[in-house]
DNA sequence: TGACGTCATAAGCTGGGTTTATGAGCAGTG
DNA sequence: CACTGCTCATAAACCCAGCTTATGACGTCA
């Protein structure tokens, strides 16, 4: 160790977009990946083989790692290639998921199937079931629009909306639903966070008293919150208001302090232990998240495919 | 109903990278909800606000959807916005551990902390720790080595890496270690196979004889499968033998089939229901994923606080 | 040895995104 | 009321990344 000559120069740090290739280049690798082959893989996403070869090399000189072994009968990954690929491919999962949440927004009047859906399961939810709907009904056009409980029921009651998804603890009036997944909020915290490693339970007045991260007042997070602590002497001031969940997530993987968030926001933080849940006495933070419909209406056609999509039990 | 008058012509579906905005694009849009500015957002990712009023701009015409609301004293997200921005989020965020990868096996040899880690926990767990890394420790280079078990242990020993990570049930011959997490291989299917609405526990007899999808012979996953199943008739002959474990899953959630995963890689399909559990009667699936050392060498320095992101108890 | 596959190289073109320079709209202030 | 300061929009010139086409080199197989 020592020779530190110095804290390595101004280190060059520029954006992210200029340290990771773009999409193209990543479904150019996955695509590689598959064909074993740089002009299969070329032909695949619609380039020819000298663009392939010239942009999978300039994605190994961005990279600094040999991700392709070329050879006169083929092309297959490199160890480092294996991984990245699959770093990719994350990637790709998420801009699928954002072009089937943004293509729903897009047919705005004339669309098939209309769903009206509150903040949470538009935002984490509905992606992946559109892609999945797309791969069971390509042709369905799909319009999403995201709103409070009130605003779905009211598009549904107008005819506005097919479907709706809403999250909260009864069915509005005039609809009939049917639950389809559960939201349930965890307190969390990273793990080198002193709560991490207490023992037992948590007393809910001390989380009361706790600064946390949050949401801005009125999303529906807070909301449930606020009033499951209401009878603990409520929720102290925000340590941090942030605009988005992903926002306060990265806050607390970071260690900023301990957040309330939905357990579907966080799921994979608590599987890779970025974040730890910890557990609290007796609060129940749990909803039911429904799909609801005009009562007498029950969804038929594409609504009725999406909605089996959403469920592995019968209505009941 | 009725008016279909075609099928809608040959709908032009460039590839992904054409319909999804670009990173920096994201990136921007980001900034803009942080900042309630294109000017400002503009500065932070260091271009001009014409550039960035141009690419919000081409980024609304492309999605076809307004995001901004702009006036004279600043930008605000429209509903719209505020969801292609959480969106936008998770792809970033997807980039981010990318981008933590890539720079770990970027820095070869002369880096300060050499990782050694078996792929499913380099592919899915170090991203997300080296991040949390990079925010506690923002010099610390890191170098990344991915490799089956033996090779972790003989990198260790041979003194050229500084930590290992592996899954298995032992600790290898001469290195210390801790477990970390777990890894839970779990049966799962999309919602729509029979087997989701089964009750009861699955017979294993059943599971072996029923083709699976998985990755490919060799694959550490099928190795703990093989394993598990062998006193049960067997492994049946896989339905489909993919190239990666986001494949693998990506096939199940399409509902080709049944297929068997790391709980890590699937989390978020199990709380979003895009995929569901199917628990198999007394099989057990469960690795532990250890960090280890050479024996009598605890990792001091950077790999200390590495080891420290990802253990929330004490040693033991 | 010739045909077919692989990937690499070279030259020229195109377009998206950038810059600078400028203008227009609204708010707050004296 | 007009001045100052913020906002965003528009226009014109520029630059470079990535594309295509054309070609070449290398290895394998019949």
């Amino acid at each position: 160790m020592a020779g530190r000559s110095g804290p390595q120069g101004d280190e060059p740090r520029p954006h992210l977009s200029h340290r990771v290739p773009d999409l193209g280049a990543l479904e150019l690798l996955i695509a590689v990946a598959r064909h074993g082959s740089l002009g299969a893989a070329a032909r695949e996403v619609g380039i020819t083989q000298p663009a392939a070869s010239s942009r999978i090399r300039s994605m190994e000189r961005q990279l600094g790692v040999a991700l392709v072994d070329r050879s006169p009968r083929g092309s297959r990954l490199t160890d480092a290639g294996a991984l990245v690929t699959d770093w990719a491919r994350r990637i790709v999962e998420a801009a699928e998921a954002f072009d089937a949440g943004a293509q729903a927004l897009r047919g705005r009047r004339d669309s098939r199937l209309r769903v009206a859906a509150s903040m949470t399961i538009a935002e984490y939810l509905m992606p992946g079931w559109l892609i999945a709907l797309r791969a069971e009904r390509p042709g369905t056009a799909v319009s999403l629009q995201a709103g409070n409980s009130a605003a779905v029921a009211q598009r549904l009651l107008a005819g506005d909306a097919d479907v709706g998804f809403v999250e909260g603890l009864a069915v509005p009036d005039g609809l009939d639903g049917v639950v389809v997944a559960h939201d349930r909020l965890a307190l969390v915290a990273a793990p080198s966070h002193p709560w991490a490693r207490r023992p037992g339970l948590l007393d809910p007045a001390e989380l009361a008293a706790t600064p946390l991260i949050l949401r801005e007042r009125g999303s529906g997070t807070r909301q449930v919150l606020d009033a499951a602590l209401a009878g603990h002497g409520g929720l102290a001031e925000p340590l941090l208001e942030l605009a988005s969940t992903t926002a306060v997530k990265a806050a607390a993987v970071s260690g900023a302090g301990p957040a309330v968030l939905s357990e579907l926001a966080i799921s994979e933080e608590l599987a890779s232990r970025r974040l730890v849940a910890i557990p609290v006495e007796g609060v129940l933070l749990r909803r039911d998240l429904r799909a609801v419909w005009p009562a007498g209406h029950r969804p038929t056609g594409p609504a009725r495919d999406l909605l089996s999509l959403t469920r592995a039990h019968p209505t009941g």
